[in-house]
DNA sequence: CGGTATCCCGGCCGATACTG
DNA sequence: CAGTATCGGCCGGGATACCG
Protein backbone atom coordinates (compact mmCIF):
# COMPACT_ATOMS: atom_id res chain seq x y z
CA UNK A 1 0.00 0.00 0.00
CA UNK A 2 2.74 2.49 0.82
CA UNK A 3 4.39 1.83 -2.14
CA UNK A 4 1.83 2.60 -4.32
CA UNK A 5 0.04 5.05 -3.14
CA UNK A 6 0.87 8.79 -3.44
CA UNK A 7 2.85 7.82 -6.59
CA UNK A 8 0.99 9.83 -9.14
CA UNK A 9 -2.20 10.59 -7.91
CA UNK A 10 -2.85 14.49 -8.05
CA UNK A 11 0.08 14.65 -9.93
CA UNK A 12 -1.65 17.05 -12.27
CA UNK A 13 -1.70 20.16 -9.58
CA UNK A 14 1.69 19.98 -9.21
CA UNK A 15 3.94 22.47 -10.24
CA UNK A 16 5.90 19.85 -13.04
CA UNK A 17 3.93 17.11 -14.53
CA UNK A 18 5.77 15.28 -16.46
CA UNK A 19 2.69 13.69 -18.51
CA UNK A 20 2.17 16.66 -19.27
CA UNK A 21 3.22 17.93 -22.55
CA UNK A 22 3.96 20.97 -22.69
CA UNK A 23 6.14 20.87 -18.67
CA UNK A 24 9.60 21.55 -18.58
CA UNK A 25 10.18 18.44 -17.19
CA UNK A 26 9.60 16.36 -20.05
CA UNK A 27 12.69 18.25 -21.78
CA UNK A 28 14.78 17.40 -18.27
CA UNK A 29 13.72 13.91 -18.15
CA UNK A 30 14.57 13.30 -22.08
CA UNK A 31 18.15 14.77 -21.17
CA UNK A 32 18.72 12.66 -18.32
CA UNK A 33 17.18 9.28 -20.41
CA UNK A 34 18.31 10.29 -23.70
CA UNK A 35 20.88 7.81 -25.71
CA UNK A 36 23.80 9.79 -24.35
CA UNK A 37 22.76 11.10 -21.16
CA UNK A 38 21.78 8.49 -19.06
CA UNK A 39 25.39 6.84 -19.67
CA UNK A 40 27.35 10.25 -19.50
CA UNK A 41 25.89 10.43 -15.75
CA UNK A 42 26.56 6.72 -14.88
CA UNK A 43 29.67 7.58 -16.35
CA UNK A 44 30.68 10.62 -14.15
CA UNK A 45 28.80 8.61 -11.73
CA UNK A 46 32.38 7.46 -9.85
CA UNK A 47 34.50 10.55 -10.33
CA UNK A 48 35.32 13.61 -12.28
CA UNK A 49 36.68 12.35 -16.06
CA UNK A 50 37.99 14.29 -19.09
CA UNK A 51 36.36 14.61 -22.08
CA UNK A 52 38.28 11.70 -23.92
CA UNK A 53 38.15 9.61 -20.94
CA UNK A 54 34.35 10.15 -21.31
CA UNK A 55 34.35 9.48 -24.77
CA UNK A 56 36.21 6.16 -24.47
CA UNK A 57 34.01 5.23 -21.51
CA UNK A 58 30.76 5.86 -23.37
CA UNK A 59 31.12 3.05 -26.03
CA UNK A 60 30.21 4.28 -29.05
CA UNK A 61 29.45 7.85 -28.81
CA UNK A 62 30.67 10.44 -30.96
CA UNK A 63 32.84 13.34 -30.85
CA UNK A 64 29.20 15.40 -31.24
CA UNK A 65 26.72 13.93 -29.38
CA UNK A 66 29.06 13.80 -26.19
CA UNK A 67 29.65 17.40 -26.70
CA UNK A 68 26.05 18.35 -27.16
CA UNK A 69 24.75 15.72 -24.11
CA UNK A 70 27.69 17.20 -21.46
CA UNK A 71 26.33 20.93 -22.72
CA UNK A 72 22.72 19.94 -22.32
CA UNK A 73 23.57 18.51 -18.79
CA UNK A 74 25.38 21.33 -17.85
CA UNK A 75 23.10 24.27 -18.48
CA UNK A 76 20.36 22.09 -16.62
CA UNK A 77 22.80 21.91 -13.39
CA UNK A 78 23.55 18.29 -13.15
CA UNK A 79 27.05 18.67 -14.73
CA UNK A 80 29.99 21.01 -13.90
CA UNK A 81 33.11 21.43 -16.57
CA UNK A 82 36.16 22.80 -15.12
CA UNK A 83 38.35 23.81 -17.81
CA UNK A 84 42.02 24.95 -17.63
CA UNK A 85 44.05 27.38 -19.50
CA UNK A 86 46.66 25.12 -19.95
CA UNK A 87 49.08 23.16 -22.91
CA UNK A 88 47.19 21.38 -23.80
CA UNK A 89 44.09 21.95 -22.74
CA UNK A 90 42.68 20.02 -19.75
CA UNK A 91 38.78 19.93 -18.99
CA UNK A 92 37.47 17.83 -16.56
CA UNK A 93 33.24 17.28 -15.97
CA UNK A 94 32.24 15.60 -12.55
CA UNK A 95 28.51 15.60 -11.38
CA UNK A 96 27.18 18.38 -9.52
CA UNK A 97 25.05 17.86 -5.67
CA UNK A 98 22.18 17.64 -8.16
CA UNK A 99 23.72 15.62 -10.76
CA UNK A 100 24.45 12.87 -8.30
CA UNK A 101 21.22 12.41 -6.90
CA UNK A 102 19.71 12.11 -10.37
CA UNK A 103 22.90 9.78 -11.32
CA UNK A 104 21.54 7.11 -8.14
CA UNK A 105 18.59 6.75 -9.43
CA UNK A 106 19.50 6.46 -12.88
CA UNK A 107 21.88 3.77 -12.40
CA UNK A 108 19.45 2.00 -9.95
CA UNK A 109 17.85 1.88 -12.77
CA UNK A 110 20.61 0.79 -15.29
CA UNK A 111 21.68 -1.56 -12.94
CA UNK A 112 17.90 -3.33 -12.21
CA UNK A 113 17.27 -3.48 -16.01
CA UNK A 114 21.32 -5.38 -16.61
CA UNK A 115 19.90 -7.58 -14.01
CA UNK A 116 16.83 -8.74 -15.48
CA UNK A 117 18.24 -9.15 -19.34
CA UNK A 118 18.49 -13.08 -18.48
CA UNK A 119 14.50 -12.70 -18.22
CA UNK A 120 13.65 -10.22 -20.61
CA UNK A 121 15.73 -12.20 -23.14
CA UNK A 122 13.42 -15.11 -22.31
CA UNK A 123 10.41 -13.33 -22.47
CA UNK A 124 11.55 -11.62 -26.28
CA UNK A 125 12.00 -15.62 -27.06
CA UNK A 126 8.54 -16.67 -25.48
CA UNK A 127 6.79 -13.44 -27.99
CA UNK A 128 8.62 -14.42 -31.14
CA UNK A 129 7.93 -17.73 -31.15
CA UNK A 130 4.36 -17.47 -30.06
CA UNK A 131 4.03 -15.17 -33.34
CA UNK A 132 5.83 -17.20 -35.67
CA UNK B 1 31.42 4.31 1.04
CA UNK B 2 28.89 1.91 0.57
CA UNK B 3 26.68 4.13 -1.67
CA UNK B 4 29.33 4.89 -3.72
CA UNK B 5 31.32 1.85 -4.18
CA UNK B 6 30.08 -1.32 -6.27
CA UNK B 7 28.31 0.22 -8.62
CA UNK B 8 29.73 0.39 -12.00
CA UNK B 9 33.26 -1.16 -10.98
CA UNK B 10 33.96 -4.44 -12.49
CA UNK B 11 31.18 -4.01 -14.89
CA UNK B 12 32.94 -5.19 -17.86
CA UNK B 13 33.44 -8.38 -15.93
CA UNK B 14 29.12 -8.77 -15.68
CA UNK B 15 27.11 -10.73 -18.40
CA UNK B 16 25.19 -7.63 -19.48
CA UNK B 17 26.89 -3.73 -19.23
CA UNK B 18 25.17 -1.07 -20.68
CA UNK B 19 27.99 0.86 -21.30
CA UNK B 20 29.20 -1.52 -24.11
CA UNK B 21 28.29 -0.59 -27.74
CA UNK B 22 26.83 -3.95 -28.52
CA UNK B 23 25.01 -5.33 -25.43
CA UNK B 24 21.36 -6.15 -25.60
CA UNK B 25 20.65 -3.95 -22.36
CA UNK B 26 20.68 -0.84 -24.13
CA UNK B 27 17.83 -1.68 -26.18
CA UNK B 28 15.85 -2.49 -23.46
CA UNK B 29 16.97 0.63 -21.19
CA UNK B 30 15.90 3.09 -24.56
CA UNK B 31 12.71 0.67 -24.48
CA UNK B 32 12.51 1.53 -20.92
CA UNK B 33 13.52 4.82 -21.34
CA UNK B 34 12.74 6.44 -24.46
CA UNK B 35 10.38 9.17 -25.15
CA UNK B 36 6.87 7.18 -24.61
CA UNK B 37 8.37 4.26 -23.05
CA UNK B 38 9.02 5.74 -19.48
CA UNK B 39 5.66 7.80 -19.39
CA UNK B 40 3.26 4.61 -20.40
CA UNK B 41 5.03 2.06 -17.71
CA UNK B 42 4.75 5.25 -15.46
CA UNK B 43 1.32 5.57 -16.11
CA UNK B 44 0.31 1.47 -15.82
CA UNK B 45 1.94 1.89 -12.60
CA UNK B 46 -1.51 2.29 -10.72
CA UNK B 47 -3.15 0.16 -12.04
CA UNK B 48 -4.12 -1.24 -15.97
CA UNK B 49 -5.42 0.95 -18.53
CA UNK B 50 -7.49 0.51 -21.56
CA UNK B 51 -5.61 2.20 -25.10
CA UNK B 52 -7.43 5.33 -25.16
CA UNK B 53 -7.23 5.59 -21.46
CA UNK B 54 -3.52 5.34 -21.97
CA UNK B 55 -3.41 7.38 -24.58
CA UNK B 56 -5.14 10.31 -22.83
CA UNK B 57 -2.88 9.46 -19.43
CA UNK B 58 0.11 10.32 -21.98
CA UNK B 59 -0.11 13.57 -23.12
CA UNK B 60 0.99 14.03 -26.29
CA UNK B 61 1.81 10.46 -28.11
CA UNK B 62 0.42 9.42 -31.19
CA UNK B 63 -1.88 6.10 -31.90
CA UNK B 64 1.19 4.88 -33.71
CA UNK B 65 3.91 5.23 -31.37
CA UNK B 66 1.80 4.19 -28.45
CA UNK B 67 0.98 0.83 -30.23
CA UNK B 68 4.75 0.66 -30.53
CA UNK B 69 5.62 1.26 -27.59
CA UNK B 70 3.22 -1.23 -25.90
CA UNK B 71 4.72 -3.73 -28.70
CA UNK B 72 8.28 -3.55 -27.44
CA UNK B 73 7.46 -3.78 -23.53
CA UNK B 74 5.42 -6.57 -24.03
CA UNK B 75 7.59 -8.39 -25.93
CA UNK B 76 10.40 -7.49 -23.47
CA UNK B 77 8.19 -8.86 -20.80
CA UNK B 78 7.45 -5.48 -19.06
CA UNK B 79 3.70 -5.24 -20.24
CA UNK B 80 0.92 -7.85 -19.72
CA UNK B 81 -1.90 -7.71 -22.66
CA UNK B 82 -4.89 -8.75 -21.92
CA UNK B 83 -7.43 -8.86 -25.02
CA UNK B 84 -11.68 -9.62 -24.89
CA UNK B 85 -12.97 -10.83 -28.09
CA UNK B 86 -15.87 -8.88 -27.12
CA UNK B 87 -17.60 -5.95 -29.01
CA UNK B 88 -16.92 -3.60 -28.98
CA UNK B 89 -13.23 -5.21 -28.49
CA UNK B 90 -11.61 -4.34 -25.18
CA UNK B 91 -8.17 -4.98 -23.99
CA UNK B 92 -6.06 -3.95 -20.94
CA UNK B 93 -2.84 -3.63 -20.14
CA UNK B 94 -0.93 -3.67 -17.18
CA UNK B 95 2.74 -4.12 -15.94
CA UNK B 96 3.81 -7.65 -14.97
CA UNK B 97 5.83 -7.88 -12.14
CA UNK B 98 9.47 -7.58 -13.69
CA UNK B 99 7.51 -4.11 -15.04
CA UNK B 100 6.78 -3.12 -11.36
CA UNK B 101 10.03 -3.56 -10.67
CA UNK B 102 11.21 -1.31 -13.28
CA UNK B 103 8.52 1.55 -13.22
CA UNK B 104 9.33 1.58 -9.59
CA UNK B 105 12.92 2.70 -9.99
CA UNK B 106 11.93 4.41 -13.11
CA UNK B 107 9.18 6.98 -11.01
CA UNK B 108 11.75 7.40 -8.46
CA UNK B 109 13.83 9.19 -10.74
CA UNK B 110 10.55 10.82 -12.53
CA UNK B 111 9.75 12.26 -9.39
CA UNK B 112 13.10 13.08 -8.45
CA UNK B 113 13.55 15.42 -11.61
CA UNK B 114 10.13 17.16 -11.42
CA UNK B 115 10.51 18.10 -8.00
CA UNK B 116 14.13 19.65 -8.85
CA UNK B 117 12.94 21.44 -11.97
CA UNK B 118 13.07 24.74 -9.94
CA UNK B 119 16.47 24.34 -9.34
CA UNK B 120 17.07 22.90 -12.86
CA UNK B 121 15.19 26.23 -14.23
CA UNK B 122 17.78 28.30 -12.09
CA UNK B 123 20.88 26.52 -13.21
CA UNK B 124 19.54 27.13 -16.94
CA UNK B 125 19.31 30.87 -16.53
CA UNK B 126 22.88 31.44 -14.82
CA UNK B 127 24.29 29.50 -17.61
CA UNK B 128 22.57 31.39 -20.30
CA UNK B 129 23.24 34.50 -19.14
CA UNK B 130 26.57 33.77 -18.65
CA UNK B 131 26.80 33.21 -21.88
CA UNK B 132 25.11 36.19 -23.21
C1' DC C 1 -12.92 0.51 -29.57
C1' DG C 2 -8.32 -0.82 -30.83
C1' DG C 3 -5.59 -0.99 -33.72
C1' DT C 4 -2.63 -1.38 -38.80
C1' DA C 5 -0.84 0.71 -43.34
C1' DT C 6 1.11 4.35 -45.75
C1' DC C 7 3.21 8.63 -46.63
C1' DC C 8 6.52 11.95 -45.60
C1' DC C 9 9.02 15.58 -43.14
C1' DG C 10 12.31 17.30 -39.54
C1' DG C 11 15.98 16.57 -36.88
C1' DC C 12 18.92 13.16 -34.59
C1' DC C 13 23.08 11.49 -35.20
C1' DG C 14 27.38 9.66 -37.45
C1' DA C 15 31.39 10.90 -40.50
C1' DT C 16 34.61 14.01 -41.80
C1' DA C 17 37.31 18.06 -41.80
C1' DC C 18 39.08 21.80 -39.37
C1' DT C 19 40.67 24.97 -35.17
C1' DG C 20 42.99 26.69 -30.87
C1' DC D 1 43.57 17.41 -26.07
C1' DA D 2 39.09 19.42 -26.58
C1' DG D 3 36.30 20.69 -29.10
C1' DT D 4 33.33 23.33 -33.52
C1' DA D 5 31.50 23.29 -38.51
C1' DT D 6 29.30 21.20 -42.05
C1' DC D 7 27.08 17.71 -44.74
C1' DG D 8 24.01 14.03 -45.46
C1' DG D 9 21.34 9.67 -44.42
C1' DC D 10 18.11 7.59 -42.05
C1' DC D 11 14.54 6.90 -39.08
C1' DG D 12 11.56 8.60 -35.29
C1' DG D 13 7.33 9.97 -35.26
C1' DG D 14 3.13 12.83 -36.75
C1' DA D 15 -0.96 12.86 -40.08
C1' DT D 16 -4.13 10.48 -42.47
C1' DA D 17 -6.72 6.74 -44.11
C1' DC D 18 -8.46 2.37 -43.47
C1' DC D 19 -9.96 -2.38 -41.04
C1' DG D 20 -12.25 -5.96 -37.68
Amino acid sequence: MTTTEGLTEGLEDLPFNVFAKACPSRGTLEHVTGRWGGLALGALYEGSLRFNELRRRVDGVSEKMLSQTLHALERDGLVHREAQPTNPPRVDYELTPLGRDVAERLLALIHFVEGSMEQVLAARERYDSAKA
